[in-house]
DNA sequence: CGAGCACTTGATCGCTTTCAATAGCTGTGG
DNA sequence: CCACAGCTATTGAAAGCGATCAAGTGCTCG
């Protein structure tokens, strides 16, 4: 069920990813428009936003909160495809069916566009079209990256990356550093870990138990993360630890 | 070494792309634009195109041949991220190192367009960046596609997988049907194979046979396959063998 | 004819999965 | 306040799949 939304963006001024979305580029008659087709929703952690084969009759982005794209095949084996952050676009212009499960992994607030007029507006405004092809060339790039952790990399090398992973991404979202001390919450659970990397849950949490007790990650409960040293962890991962790019 | 092109398409009407790369939505006017900027190179099988890590002064398509991108890791373990067939594009505008080896598998002939003037051209020609997007979504969409190979399948349905997309593409490029047989020759060796699925060439080797003595696939040399019944290969994969999208 | 390359096949090893039991936490109801 | 269900996570033991190491085949080209 749709949980009402927390707050209210009367003004996409105000909006927290208003400078990295599809809108980013937007002036301000351009984002007028958007503002006229846009409509927030919310769904609670676990909720699925959007099933494989449904009818797509809007596009959005993600306002707040954490969603995962999740392929599944007939024996019920799943593998995600894509973990969609603040401001990261959902849907595809011209395509009606949704080819991947959405499911909110925490609590999620979306700006949502009618499909249609959506695609009407990308014909008119370069901005915002131009900002997707940077948006989904971006994906690109981090789905190829992905495919290299799946395909060659080791299970303690594959948890190392995902938590580097994510610990850049919040140091990105929230402004904080890259040296030092990093800690965080992992958003995803041992499961949504497992379906990420290609591993079974029992594999993520002996991996996580292992890069503890090396003392490359230290853990205070099961979610609370503190990274000492994140080139450390980087090494561990096999990426060479300058790899300064963020997604 | 850069070998001639064997062919010289004065004239992009006559191109066996036209339709399908990223001028695909061109007008006359448009093209004539393109035209000015571009150039054919060749390279023979094996060659790398592109450097990972080197400065890009030039975009372009595949025009034909087949070409890999590939990803490697500081201890030499490599997978390979993308695979270009005829049409594909090359590049991303607005980036000047390439983050991939790009190499030529087959003997390939490229359409290049030098890189600022491209960039110049798409922020003027929404045609030409409206069929980018389209692309690069298609694209994110295969490279999806692969991440649930790489992170779920087994070693027979990763082979299994990739052979009946290979048939798939090539009987789309050939504007054959997919009923009845389907006869091919493998452009990968089994090393190439290997790095796209992430196992070793042995494991490669293997199953082949294997798929060839169940009668899945027949083999005459090395490389020239028939598959009697493309749905019996795959369901081996683990697809509905109703999955009807063509890459 | 021999070198080089792509490929095949065999034997063994080891990592990840699988199966299974247990721990810890949270919320509910007696 | 405690008992217990339900969930997430941890840990152990055993099995299996693909990797690794190694030998050998068949083809092409000089």
């Amino acid at each position: 069920m749709t949980i009402k939304a927390q707050f209210d963006h009367s003004n996409c001024a105000d909006c927290p990813i208003r400078h990295r979305a599809v809108c980013a580029r937007c002036d301000a008659d351009e984002l007028e428009a958007l503002d006229a087709i846009k409509y927030y929703r919310s769904f609670e952690a676990g909720q699925t936003i959007i099933w494989s084969g449904d009818q797509m009759n809007f596009v959005g982005s993600v306002v707040s909160g954490i969603a995962s794209l999740t392929q599944t095949m007939e024996d019920g084996r799943t593998q995600m495809v894509g973990l969609l952050l603040p401001s990261d676009f959902v849907g595809r212009p011209g395509r009606d069916v949704a080819p991947y499960d959405v499911q909110a992994t925490t609590d999620v607030v979306m700006c949502c566009f009618r499909k249609k007029p959506f695609e009407e507006l990308m014909d008119e405004t370069p901005h915002i079209a131009h900002r997707l092809l940077q948006m989904t060339l971006d994906e690109l790039d981090a789905a190829r990256e992905w495919m290299l952790v799946l395909g060659r990399k080791t299970a303690r090398e594959k948890i190392a990356s995902l938590i580097s992973i994510i610990a850049r991404r919040d140091a990105s979202i929230g402004q904080k550093g890259l040296s030092g001390q990093i800690v965080f919450d992992l958003p995803l659970t041992r499961e949504a870990m497992a379906d990420y990397l290609g591993l079974t849950l029992e594999t993520v949490s002996r991996q996580i138990s292992a890069l503890k007790k090396d003392g490359l990650i230290l853990l205070e409960g099961k979610r609370h993360v503190t990274i000492p040293d994140l080139g450390r962890l980087m090494e561990e991962a096999g990426d060479d630890s300058d790899g300064g790019f963020l997604v």
